[in-house]
DNA sequence: CATGTAGTTCATTTTGTACTGAACTTATTT
DNA sequence: AAATAAGTTCAGTACAAAATGAACTACATG
């Protein structure tokens, strides 16, 4: 389980969170309940309050995690949920859109169409241009292939 | 131009490249040149040839950018193509493909089909499925996409 | 074979990021 | 209103990643 927990913290480290965000998302993956609390967050992964602090709120602001409250219970709890990844999914079109423009900058700095360079960024260009409206259809897809699963 | 060099230096960053990778890319991309020589680029950034050298290499053996010789000229030249963004859209694919499989281990931990937890990750895992087979086919669409605006 | 050019390697230093721990805020219960 | 609980903030510190600079290798050319 802690090993479990800190596979997933490596894995998410080559995608730009810290180790511990990483660790936090593993737990959640990986914990046998419904939600977890911070102290259980904190228990679990034997770290500072103020770390789990950090580390939840930027899970949170990115839309990575849920944060859940129950009537009743002063704590906050936290879980994971499918919601996360397809925000994940749209922000690589957001990526890609804003990656688009680099490139289309560059080719009016540089702005010499003879160049075989010109060409392939300008094919990088069209490249994003198909993705971009691509992956919105596929993620329609997606949907239409869930709710025929759902329905047998 | 160099703030435009710092911009890509800055973007890159956000997806795990060294400032530097990110600023030999920009430079890559936006010189108007077809290739630029090892000395070219350190001139351009004013840094060590250590640093040069170390993030070269990463660029390469990442195959983000290439490598020319030139005949009757011992340097070698550096470019951005075309080539190097498939490159990096089928290790996305491969990413999917990893992070499934911690998904599906993490299921095995927790093992409670009952979870509404044991659900989210289930259906995650079926998006991950669905992008692992629909992304190749969106690659080979885009081919024929090109070749079909070439023939024109 | 001596000189020069291109690039690498690596010990040292710089810089930046993430964690800790303690003090603090806010809210809740008795 | 006192006491407790939950979480935040932030100064200090620890640690890791990246840059420097100098010495080195490899190879080409006069």
């Amino acid at each position: 389980m802690d090993e479990y927990i800190e596979t997933i913290g490596l894995f998410y480290e080559r995608f730009g969170l810290s180790r511990m965000s990483g660790r936090i998302l593993g737990y959640l993956m990986s914990s046998p309940v419904e939600s977890v609390s911070f102290e259980d967050i904190r228990t679990q992964l034997r770290a500072s309050k103020g770390s789990i602090s950090g580390n939840i709120n930027f899970l949170l602001a990115q839309g990575i995690i849920n944060r859940t409250m129950k009537s009743g219970d002063r704590k906050t709890y936290y879980s994971f949920s499918a919601k996360c990844v397809y925000k994940v999914f749209d922000q690589t079109v957001q990526s890609i859109t804003e990656m688009k423009k680099l490139l289309i900058s560059a080719n009016e700095i540089s702005n010499n169409p003879l160049l075989n360079k010109y060409k392939q960024i300008s094919e990088t260009i069209e490249f994003y241009d198909f993705l971009e409206s691509e992956l919105p259809k596929l993620k329609e897809k997606w949907k239409q292939h869930k709710k025929n699963n759902n329905e047998e």
